[in-house]
DNA sequence: TAGATTGTTAATCGATTAACAATC
DNA sequence: TAGATTGTTAATCGATTAACAATC
């Protein structure tokens, strides 16, 4: 019974976790769905769509869904609860910048592991411990993780990506500017800022 | 005679814009759209249809479309080369890797200015000067920005985007997992690492 | 000429929205 | 009870894909 959810559904749930978070920050303990669907500027319809899909429990005509029921189905759906091992390579500022935000494990992704050439000698950064790039194959390998994140610059994120591949790696948080070339198993995600910067241009120039 | 164009299409233009340039890269004049759609696994209809809608040159039968051609026009399309000024808020990790991303030049974002609290006294980040938080709205007025990027913690984020919409910023890039609350005027383009990382645990669920 | 590739028209598919009966 | 809100079925809309004639 693994329904299929759609991929734009997918990308709304973090979203609605948000809004719900605020207002049961604001001590609401009851939320209809042109709440969300007002602060979130969708179709009413579409949110209880949407919802339906995630949560086990009917909402309740005249009253809504109850704010803790429906947050702990969406952050039970989308994962947060079993905590994936990730390790990350290339710590540059990016890299530093990703491995020193606290919040991935609230998410379910705990980075453990990060890998740099430049590492001759193993050292921390925000706790997590950082070795040379050789040692990379053998420890993934050894620690069945399965999320790589690319942190590389761009000339190199392809070979980085193979290597990740042949550790074992089944998804690719990638950010670098390349399209990477990967087996159909594998998951990639591009975390695209030349795509954001396209879609931010584009509709200042249609508002002016 | 502007056309609105899909926004998966604008999703995709950035991608093709990488695909192409690595095809040129290696010794490629031309590129026919199944060349494309190979690389990114895309449908070739679909890829004639988004080169057809950001080109003024028709391709050539048993021929493709010339690299350079197509490559300018999508750069053109995407407004690469008219460089838009942004500020950024917040001089956290975060900020400081934006801040040393060498690359947003290349794709018509120019990040001029940087604020944040702690900036008693002015410094500069990579060249770009940061002030104090205080002086924002002030600056960001008199120097007709456009671009706002918000990079503080979330607590903070909302009023710092009201902030700058009392300056005169028109398009927001929220790295803050917050759901911002902005008039309709505005654009927001949420740079949601939730959202990633829903899509990344779910995949790799659905694949095992 | 034959073959590869194009652009376009029509068909399909999926996501969003509208309409509405059910119910707390 | 009346009203607000729900979930579902049908209609609409838009994006993707299939089919095909045109042409270098």
């Amino acid at each position: 019974m693994v329904k299929s959810i759609p991929e734009n559904t997918l990308r709304r749930l973090p979203q609605y976790l948000m809004v719900l978070k605020t207002l049961r920050a604001e001590g609401n303990y009851y939320v209809s769905s042109s709440d969300i669907a007002e602060a979130m500027q969708l179709n009413t319809v579409l949110v209880r769509k949407d919802l339906a899909l995630v949560s086990h429990e009917n909402g309740k005509p005249n009253q809504g869904r109850e704010l803790s029921t429906i947050i702990k189905d969406i952050e039970a759906f989308l994962g947060y609860n079993t905590i994936n091992e990730a390790v990350i390579v290339g710590v540059g500022m990016l890299g530093r910048a990703l491995l020193s935000y606290q919040g991935f494990k609230e998410y379910g992704i705990d980075i453990i592991l990060g890998f740099d050439e430049n590492a001759e000698h193993p050292y921390t950064v925000n706790k997590t411990p950082i070795y040379h790039h050789k040692t990379m194959r053998n420890l993934i390998k050894r620690m069945h993780i399965q999320i790589g994140i690319i942190a590389v610059p761009k000339k190199v994120a392809q070979q980085v990506c193979d290597e990740l591949i042949a550790s074992g790696i089944k998804a690719i948080w990638n950010f670098a500017p390349v399209n990477l070339e990967v087996p159909r198993e594998v998951y990639v995600h591009n975390e695209n800022m030349a795509e954001s910067l396209a879609l931010i241009a584009s509709k200042l120039k249609e508002r002016s």
